[in-house]
RNA sequence: GGACCCGUAGCUCAGCCUGGAUAGAGCGGCGGCCUGCGGAGCCGUAGGUCGUGGGUUCGCGGCGACAGCCGGCCCAGAAAUCCCACCGGGUCCGCCA
């Protein structure tokens, strides 16, 4: 149920009656800019003659919703009767309970989300964070709005890098295994064997590549040598076994040739090669899998890339369809094969159907050796993403792979898919910068998700009230998170963020501890109040800040409704802390629980609104609600 | 070299798709408010040539060679918002993922 929805209407009624009363075809829309608490709609094409309006309006008979309506330069504006509209918020309210914010405006169907699917090779980082964080709330979004969503994590268990790691891991699985069972995460421990691995078969090819080089490529050679030492030498601080044992089990090998092997044997589905590969990839996911229910974050399926694309053989089978329905666009270039998407989409004229950027680069499909590429695979993927009968396919996944993304939808239209093509989206956001630090998984050069945790659950302890400690490290716990998520949805998707550790912290207004806050106070009032309370009375004379938090709690459906059509949670996020600086100012002013009757239960009424909004608006951010704090 | 995203107050950001009335918040600054329903709060105040420079479009009637032209009417022929160029920041253009 939407609360402005007999206002509004009523007021097109007028403007419906205007226009024919002015003799116009056209009707003008409706505005309504929340921040004037009034309606209003811009007459500009009407070139209404005032003294006509005037006396059209004078006309009228008295309203049930709109009160003064006037004409002010080209706009005719009508204030809300903000009693009337409070008595359709507390109607909307005890119709709907505690799912209030939901509408028929929401969209439903059917939606399927694909987010995080980091490399199953360290742990999560503060990038990965964004994405999450992000793919989550979309997904909790449009369940609030009763869409049916799947949530899926594409596991990248293929190609050269997941390799590497598993070269490593063979080397040193005892030592990592009781390290794991004395408690260390595993999806750290595999990251310092993946990045020590990754540094030493770098050294080994960089080496080979400097004998018979030039003398300026050589130094070239040699910082980068250096640079990889470096990486070997920060993990030496920590872990001085592990990194001892890999450098001695890996120094000398050619460690290129062996992973490239290593990945042959694993797409054809060798027992032993997917025995080390899934040793890596499972440690890592068990760790992330931790992390990310940490920031309550469930994923309904895990896709594994190998069995998905590669051993069913639909990677393989599409390459082969796309040579035999468009040779003239796949080419071979020594064994692996290129498709031109570059000239397919300028032939085609797909660039505004497929919504494409305007530079496509070729795409190369298959090695020289016959192994698939990361592209390939994820067409596959794609493939079998659309064929699970969801409306769209919402793919979370960071603005660096427009061009890969791309791909996948030309390869799907050129492969007769078109329809899939177009359901399956691009949700794309913007990287995720540490101000000073160049940000490498490979190189383990990260701030992990698990610290900022770590750290915001230490700061936010300092201000929680409760004594008892195991309770207190419980709130905490819920504050970071809550701390952490927020600041990740308190801005647009497309914006690159800088991470900064006091944003990140932050407590204070506009954030998720604040709208906590906010809320546990709102609990506080209806537990004191008891819980029996009748159907509330309007009063007659509503004060100003009242009236304005009536209007915003009104507007909540709508809010919801737009943040899922556009797919933006972080217009929730913003709504939320409007509300929640409403009800401080609001409380600040007006006692509710001293309050005579009928007042009384009128604010109480307000308070219990704002909670349910509070309520619903943080579990759709995933931020968590505390009774106490 | 080409492509995409971003440039709004000292700092971080919303608004741009769908152009119109005083460009909204937060942080930080300054000055206030705790015998009060939870001060992780509230009130007040200062702070903006919306990166720079160009361009472009609105209603009605008549004519039309479909480029526009004429007429009166009107708060107004409206740009942070659309287009182009340039500058600054980020990202991508691989037999990586």
């Amino acid at each position: 149920m939407d609360p402005l929805a007999p206002a509004l209407s009523e007021f097109e009624e007028v403007l419906a009656k205007l226009a024919s009363y002015l003799g116009a075809v056209e009707r003008p829309e409706v505005d309504y800019p929340s921040k004037f608490a009034f309606v209003s709609a811009r007459l500009h094409k009407l070139r209404p003659d005032p003294a006509k309006v005037n006396q059209f309006l004078s006309s009228l008979g008295p309203l049930k919703y709109l009160r003064n309506l006037r004409l002010e330069g080209a706009y005719l504006n009508a204030d809300v009767d903000p009693a009337a509209l409070a008595r359709s918020l507390f109607d909307a309210v005890s119709a709907a309970g505690e799912r209030y914010g939901f509408s028929e405006r929401c969209r439903g169907g059917k939606v399927l989300i694909e987010h995080t699917s980091a490399n199953p090779l360290h742990p999560l980082h503060v990038g990965h964070g964004r994405n999450a964080v992000l793919g989550d709330s979309l997904a909790r979004l449009l369940r609030f709005c009763s869409a049916e969503v799947e949530v899926h994590f594409y596991v990248d268990d293929c190609g050269a890098q997941v390799m590497y790691a598993a070269l490593g891991l063979a080397e040193v699985e005892g030592y990592v295994r009781s390290a794991v069972a004395k408690g260390a995460k595993p999806d750290l421990i595999a990251g310092y064997v993946y990045s020590v691995s990754t540094a030493i078969a770098e050294i080994n090819r960089l080496k080979k590549a400097a004998e018979g080089a030039g003398e300026e490529k050589r130094r070239e050679i040699t910082a980068e040598i250096d640079e990889w030492l470096g990486v070997i030498k920060r993990h030496m601080d920590v872990e001085p076994d592990l990194v001892n044992a890999l450098a001695e089990r890996l120094g000398g090998r050619d460690l290129a040739a062996e992973a490239a092997e290593l990945n042959r044997l694993y797409e054809a589905g060798d027992g032993e090669a997917r025995r080390r590969v899934r040793a890596v990839v499972d440690l890592v996911l068990r760790g992330q899998r931790e992390t990310l229910e940490r920031l309550g974050i469930s994923i309904d399926s895990w896709d594994y890339e190998s069995e998905l694309a590669v051993w069913s053989g639909a990677a393989a089978r599409l390459v082969e369809e796309l040579r035999r329905r468009w040779p003239q666009y796949v080419e071979d270039r020594g064994g692996a094969l290129v498709f031109r998407a570059d000239k397919f989409v300028d032939d085609f004229g797909l660039r505004e159907e497929l919504d494409l950027p305007k530079f496509i680069p070729p795409v190369t499909l298959t090695r020289s050796d016959g192994t698939t590429l990361y592209v390939t695979r994820d067409v596959a993927y794609a493939l079998w993403q659309a064929g699970r009968g969801a409306d769209e396919v919402v793919r979370v996944v960071s603005s660096e792979q427009t061009h890969e993304q791309a791909h996948v939808r030309i390869i799907l239209w050129a492969l007769g898919h078109r329809d899939a093509a177009k359901r399956v989206v691009h949700y794309s956001y913007e990287m995720v910068n540490m101000p000073g630090m160049k940000m490498s998984a490979r190189r383990g050069q990260y701030v992990a998700l698990d610290d900022i945790l770590d750290e915001a659950a230490e700061r936010s302890l300092q201000a929680v009230k409760e004594k008892d400690k195991e309770s207190a490290a419980a709130i905490a716990e819920k504050v970071a998170v809550g701390a952490v998520r927020y600041f990740y949805l308190s801005a647009s998707p497309r914006r690159p963020i800088d991470f900064k550790w006091d944003v990140v912290l932050n407590m204070r207004s506009n954030s998720g501890p604040f709208l906590q806050y906010t809320y546990v106070r709102a609990a506080s009032i209806l537990e004191k109040a008891g819980s029996a309370r009748p159907k509330p009375a309007v009063p007659d004379k509503i004060e100003q800040e009242e009236a304005s938090l009536v209007v915003k709690l009104a507007e909540w459906p709508r809010a919801v409704a737009s943040a899922a059509s556009d797919l933006r949670p972080d217009y929730i996020a913003s709504y939320l802390n409007d509300l929640a600086l409403l009800f401080n100012s609001w409380y600040e002013k007006y006692p509710v629980l001293k309050a005579e009757e009928p007042l009384r239960g009128f604010r109480l009424a307000l308070v219990e609104a704002v909670r349910i909004v509070m309520k619903n608006g943080l579990w759709i951010l995933g931020v968590p609600v505390l009774p106490k704090m």
